[in-house]
DNA sequence: GCTTGCATTAGAGTCAACTCTATAGTTTAC
DNA sequence: GTAAACTATAGAGTTGACTCTAATGCAAGC
């Protein structure tokens, strides 16, 4: 497929899939060239873009998500390394879903104070 | 207290916490001017600013906090809108509490297989 | 009274992650 | 066969949130 059906069925735009694959996102493995230069997508690439998507929109920068995909791809990273960043990983997310909550907590009670004052007709400045 | 404590007890930078000023975030009720010049912050200002930190960590922008806080200062926002603010903004903590348990998912497969590799001795590449 | 450190400002610089522009070649539909 | 739509590139511009610098002034300890 090439570049606009591959946004389409991603939800990115071709810049941006451009824009991964110069910051080594993707390689020959969900890209390659047609003899016209334009690139060729295969499916793998549908699956690694949502991948990025995914782990990107919990705060992963690209930096990182590079380092690791081609940790993973090329096998550089030693599979200690992997677990490492796994475990990691895990547990940064667990620390945020905590931070969540917390979060959740005082939006429940802002929205207490709020219905409150909703009610009272009196309702005033302060 | 003097920016420098402020930015002790709230484990932020004098250059954030006059930047936080700048944009909006601290009102008089946070923060004055002693005859110096020097600001002088409140007690209020602490508790303020970890509500941003807590806030912005969790994905709202500086601007979209400058604007809920500015309405609930200032009375402009109504009580209604108020609440439908409190509510969407649950709603998208759900949501991304969601994508957190995705990921976790994710990276629970990759931990197994990972384990899985480690305890075979033939692991090769591929 | 002098040094060291904290305070002020305006404005420049940085960084990540896009996002867009200009220019040019290719494909598709009619 | 030509216009519209898609593709390519290099590189400039944007946005948000800092982060730092330079020049200068006030304060506290010795």
């Amino acid at each position: 497929m090439k570049i606009q059906e591959l946004a389409e069925r991603t939800g990115l735009s071709v810049h941006t899939i451009r824009y991964y694959e110069k910051e080594g996102l993707l390689d020959e493995r969900h890209v390659r060239r047609d003899t016209n230069n334009y690139r060729h997508y295969f499916d793998e690439a549908i699956e690694r873009l949502k991948l990025v998507k995914r782990f990107q929109s919990v705060g992963c920068s690209l930096t990182e998500l590079k380092q690791i995909l081609q940790g993973l791809d090329t096998n550089t990273t030693t599979t200690q390394q992997g677990i490492d960043w796994v475990l990691s990983k895990m547990k940064e997310i667990e620390r945020k879903k905590e931070e969540y909550d917390q979060v959740l907590a005082t939006l429940n009670k802002m929205l207490d104070y709020k219905i409150a004052r909703q009610d009272d007709p009196g309702n005033k400045h302060r």
